[in-house]
DNA sequence: CGCGCTCGTTGCGCCAGGACAAAGACCCTG
DNA sequence: CAGGGTCTTTGTCCTGGCGCAACGAGCGCG
């Protein structure tokens, strides 16, 4: 397909194995897309018949349970794979994809998976390294919502928010695309009235500063003390 | 290896794509070892040098905080895989999987993993899939934890522990292996004190049956609705 | 067969944090 | 630059369920 930046998708550690006629004969399969701000890639429910990965931008992936009440599941960052559904033995996609921010995307059909696995174990051996990361991350989160209190996994979400999304600036470091109180909120399983409440008292110690859709961390060793230690 | 019943690894979905060779050369690998109740087999942060098949038995997998808090990641069912660590990208395993019944387990030296995907692709698909399931598994549990109140995720627990672990008896549907209410309750993230008390509640109700680290479900459909529904 | 240990039950007080409410602050649009 | 929508802040009240404490019950062991 035309379009595609070959050497981006090179450097991906996901293809790290892959000779460049294996990665042509993969691209010829993929169709690029782009994704405005606010827009879902594919919707929760709906019947799994592509796979993607991103290219750039960012998207969040949420849940809706029966009552209506809505999670954030994960982030997905440039490089990642989603929408992985049908090789996990499902016929719909768990979760709806939504762009925080400016994005592309590359698809395939999913029946590409099992014809390329089979001529390529190397990508499979790094899709389940992906999903084993995501696998600790899930367990890492459920850890910290039995036994940690709202402030200390507002604390751990931000922090890794960073490490994942941040940008370094002079007054600190800042989250590379627009992310509310409302977002982390349904990252760590609190209300939006939390988490304002423990930004605000954040940004008076000095440790973060806020703003809308935006948030800047001053002190991210304070926040990482805070994170861990009991202490305050 | 002597000793290690064929045939039973035989049915296993893992292995479902597998000749009668591939098999053989993969058990010639193995190793069996019999775990008796409260031992571990492993202990979390060891370093991972192998990965493990439970054949018998049940294995609950814990990790410890920091400050000395456990809960249970989950249950290791017959057939399931587990230590997964290094095909995962970790060089050390991050939970403690501990009998809660006699088992017998068998294991492999991490390297075999690697050899034998590159041979055989389905393996590493089937991996895939098991591996992906326990993702949606986590990202549920993430969900229930944000969202539901304590008794609905300890009607979860028990449900899902009926469905994977679950003996009809003529009374209703028995656990099939020593739970506690500790146990319970660091599967859905709560205290000792809370389970106790929902459990003696549900049977006043006549919902379940209790016992010393015992458990049977009398009435699984009303679970389901408490599970599910807002009302009780 | 009685002693001790582990596991389970239950009562009570307290508080983190959710629910509700209302008023700013910021942004886009016409 | 006025108006409306969205996001955020902050206050007040209220409750689920945790912490603490003490007792009861089943099980294994000498």
């Amino acid at each position: 397909m035309a379009g595609i930046n070959r050497s981006l998708v090179r450097a991906l550690p996901l293809f790290n194995k892959l000779s460049d006629a294996e990665l042509d004969r993969l691209l010829a399969r993929a169709t690029m897309q782009r994704v405005a701000t606010g827009e879902a890639v594919f919707e929760q429910g709906q019947k799994a018949d592509r796979f993607f990965l991103l290219l750039h931008g960012r998207l969040k992936v949420t849940q809706v349970t029966a009552d209506g009440q809505q999670i954030i599941v994960r982030m997905v960052h440039p490089g990642d794979i989603f929408g992985f559904a049908k090789a996990l033995q499902r016929d719909d996609y768990p979760g709806t994809p939504t762009a925080s921010a400016e994005s592309v995307v590359i698809c395939w059909p999913t029946e590409v998976w099992g014809q390329f696995v089979e001529q390529n174990p190397h990508l499979a051996v790094n899709a389940m390294q992906s999903i084993g990361q995501r696998l600790q991350e899930a367990h890492t989160r459920i850890r910290e919502m039995a036994t940690e209190e709202v402030e200390h996994r507002v604390a751990h979400a931000v922090l890794r928010l960073i490490e994942q999304a941040g940008k370094t600036e002079s007054a600190g470091i800042r989250i590379d695309f627009p992310i509310s109180r409302q977002d982390i909120a349904e990252m760590t399983g609190t209300t939006l009235h939390s988490v304002s409440r423990i930004l605000s008292a954040w940004e008076t110690k000095g440790l973060v500063e806020g703003g809308r859709q935006k948030l800047l961390v001053r002190d991210a060793a304070s926040l990482r003390l805070l994170a861990e230690g009991e202490a305050g």
